[in-house]
DNA sequence: CTTAGGG
DNA sequence: CCCTAAG
């Protein structure tokens, strides 16, 4: 008799009837997942260094005393555009079932409050937005996705968005404690105030589980008009894009309830619920595709959890950016200390400026004039060092996203230092002083610059070597992540193809250009001398949490990229809901059914994380109320745990009885015959 | 690839 | 969550 594999009756003696996922589907899907983590490592390697380097910051004088921006209570800006353009506009709503933050974006280990990331939008002059075409790599990630006029290479005027997400509270605690910083908004709360004409739109439609969050400010600006920072609300897994019709204004959309954010397009009471429950202060709108768990009835079913989570769509291209920003700064004669350092910087391939140097320029300013004098940085963005990648022409765009995405994430999760350029020299004693360096409160730090750099120097032409011939398959670009030395830093002005014709490499920049779907690609060549330097287009790249079909070029181990662990996403009460019941259903031992039932969508469950959490639901059930941690789990739920595990024990057992019953009669025949 | 268990 | 032996 043939042993059934598959138990066909589940806890209530009902039938079972469980799908059977193609193989390579569940290969995909765990190599998906793989690659999810990370990208999600440099990500949040990214945000620690930002987070670091992010420092208190002030706004410069001149900046300040320039602006003509009243605030309102809460220190947001309401300022009338002067000149004609649309106020800037910026929406995030919320919608779909659930979601949470992207991972690396929003922590939500910690119990303690979350603050949610900010976005920071500073904008200047006539506020003309635009992303660079460098920027374009990946159009989901450019948070401007177009600009609608075409000045901005004329003008001198700054505009800047950045949405920092992780570790909010080094971007936004600190910050927030500075309470003259009017142009900061303390409230992290939904507004959003910047010096823009544009219209930005956070998060787009088409995705049935998109997100959006509106933030409503006005903008102003002025020449001079410096930064006005807001911290907004941010969503993740979204899209941000630039509406491609910069006429199509709508008025400033305050959606805050409370000086809060609110969700808009909420579509479940769960999201919007879940947001007011203990995160009033969090504008964070994140949705999670991989949250949704099939075969989950239960109509209460929410997630409460603004966990970091990010999702890894095999099929289409849901991106779950971790943050997108789209930077675009320009240097203004006028402003010399306007432009800020910038940290965390996704610029792929900037043909115009030093690659992997961050932009020049600091803030500066002398606070509490105590005993000593405090240099204040703030840095809005690093550029990634140099990348080159190789991949052939009959690749996909969405493989050329991916295999930026794999650049930059092998770059970050490489292993970077940072480097400090003063007056164009890298400052190379780190046992100087600040001021012996001369940096110092009362000097211009505009001259001042950050880099990124790789912590292991290595020849960088071994990585562009590759052939085309080298390359599986037309989804299996090549990666070709250099790592310039600073020391090239400033010599380093001419594209990629420029370079490395005789390579083949591509470039980034001209295939960006390609790469737009839906606005009108400015295939803007990036000459303007004037948007040379300190123009950090900071785009982080969405996080494409497809699989990245492409593997690191092997021959280049970069550093021990320690395989980082995959951050602990505690189970909600939904999931163990979830589980629970498909446990009830299928029994114990058949962990990869109760996946693909209940958690089929939920890419960063995998069947052994099931399992591992039943066999933590179990203890946890025998334990007292006392010692449990983490999110209570309701004690019926836990009586289910111990009653469906008691049923499947004893199922097991029965059938090993069986089973040695079916041996024994077996064994006799076998003693026979072989007599 | 799945399970089952220890770490 | 990770790692791995086993099947």
């Amino acid at each position: 008799m043939v042993l059934e594999r598959r138990r066909d009756y589940d806890f209530y003696g009902h039938p079972v009837q469980i799908k059977r996922r193609a193989r390579s589907a569940r290969r995909r899907a765990k190599f998906q997942r793989r690659v999810e983590d990370n990208q999600m490592c440099a990500f949040d390697l990214l945000a620690t260094v930002a987070g670091k380097l992010f420092l208190q910051e002030k706004e410069h004088p001149l900046t300040s005393s320039d602006k003509s921006s009243e605030k309102d209570q809460q220190g947001f800006v309401k300022e009338e555009r002067r000149d004609a353009g649309e106020p800037f506009k910026a929406e995030l709503s919320n919608e779909g079932c659930h979601r949470r933050c992207d991972r690396g974006f929003v922590k939500d280990d910690s119990k303690k409050a979350d603050k949610p990331f900010k976005a920071e939008l500073s904008g200047e002059g006539s506020s003309d937005i635009k992303c660079l075409s460098n920027s374009q790599v990946q159009s989901e990630s450019c948070f401007f996705k177009e600009l609608p006029h075409s000045e901005i290479y004329g003008n001198s005027h700054v505009a800047s968005v950045m949405a920092n997400s992780s570790y909010p509270e080094r971007f936004g605690a600190e910050r927030l404690a500075d309470g003259k910083n009017h142009n900061k908004v303390e409230n992290l709360g939904s507004k959003v105030e910047l010096g823009l004409s544009s219209k930005v739109e956070l998060g787009s439609s088409g995705s049935p589980d998109r997100s959006e969050c509106n933030l409503g400010g006005d903008v102003s600006k002025g020449k001079d008009e410096l930064h006005k920072f807001a911290k907004a609300p941010v969503v993740t897994s979204t899209e941000m894009r630039c509406l491609d019709d910069p006429l199509d204004e709508k008025p400033p959309v305050q959606i805050s309830s409370g000086g809060n954010a609110k969700l808009s397009g909420c579509v479940d009471n769960m999201s919007c619920s879940s947001l007011s429950e203990g995160y009033d202060n969090v504008p964070v709108v994140s949705r999670d595709d991989d949250e949704n768990f099939l075969g989950c009835d239960n109509p209460s079913f929410e997630t409460k959890s603004f966990r970091p989570i990010s999702r890894i769509g095999d099929q289409s291209i849901r991106k779950t950016l971790a943050a997108k920003y789209c930077k675009v700064a320009q240097q203004s004669k006028h402003d010399t200390l306007s432009n800020s350092v910038e940290v965390v910087n996704g610029n792929l391939k900037d043909t115009y400026t030093n690659p992997g140097m961050s932009s020049l320029g600091a803030h500066q300013y002398s606070s509490l004039g105590s005993k000593e004098s405090h240099v204040n940085l703030r840095i809005k963005s690093f550029r990634v060092p140099e990348l080159f990648i190789e991949i052939p022409e009959t690749a996909t765009i969405e493989s050329l996203k991916r295999s930026v995405m794999e650049a930059v994430t092998a770059v970050l999760g490489g292993g970077l230092r940072v480097g400090v350029i003063l007056q164009g020299k890298k400052v190379r004693d780190d046992n100087k002083t600040l001021l012996q360096a001369g940096i110092s409160h009362d000097n211009q730090l505009d001259a001042l610059g950050f880099t990124l750099e790789p912590i292991s120097p290595q020849s960088p032409t071994s990585l562009c070597a590759a052939d085309s011939r080298h390359i599986p398959t037309a989804d299996k670009p090549q990666l070709l992540p250099r790592y310039p030395s600073s020391a090239a830093i400033h010599q380093r002005n001419q594209s990629c193809s420029d370079v490395l014709p005789e390579h083949r490499v591509t470039s980034l920049g001209n295939l960006v250009d390609s790469d737009h779907d839906s606005a009108p690609s400015p295939v803007k060549t990036p000459v303007d001398k004037r948007l040379a330097d300190s123009r950090a287009l900071v785009t982080v790249p969405e996080m494409g949490m497809q699989a990245l079909s492409l593997l690191p070029v092997p021959q280049k181990p970069k550093r021990p990229e320690t395989v980082q662990r995959r951050i602990r996403r505690p189970f909600s009460v939904a999931e163990v809901e979830a589980l629970v019941q498909a446990v009830e259903k299928l029994g114990t031992g058949r962990w990869r059914d109760v996946k693909l039932r209940a958690f089929d969508n939920a890419k960063h469950r995998t069947y052994v994380d099931l399992k591992d959490k039943w066999k933590t639901l179990v203890h946890t059930a025998r334990i007292s109320p006392q010692q449990r941690r983490g999110e209570p789990v309701p004690q019926e739920l836990l009586d289910r745990v111990l009653t469906a595990h008691a049923f499947w024990s004893q199922h097991q057992t029965k059938q090993q009885l069986n089973k040695q019953h079916q041996q024994q009669q077996q064994q006799p025949q076998t003693c026979l015959l072989l007599q």
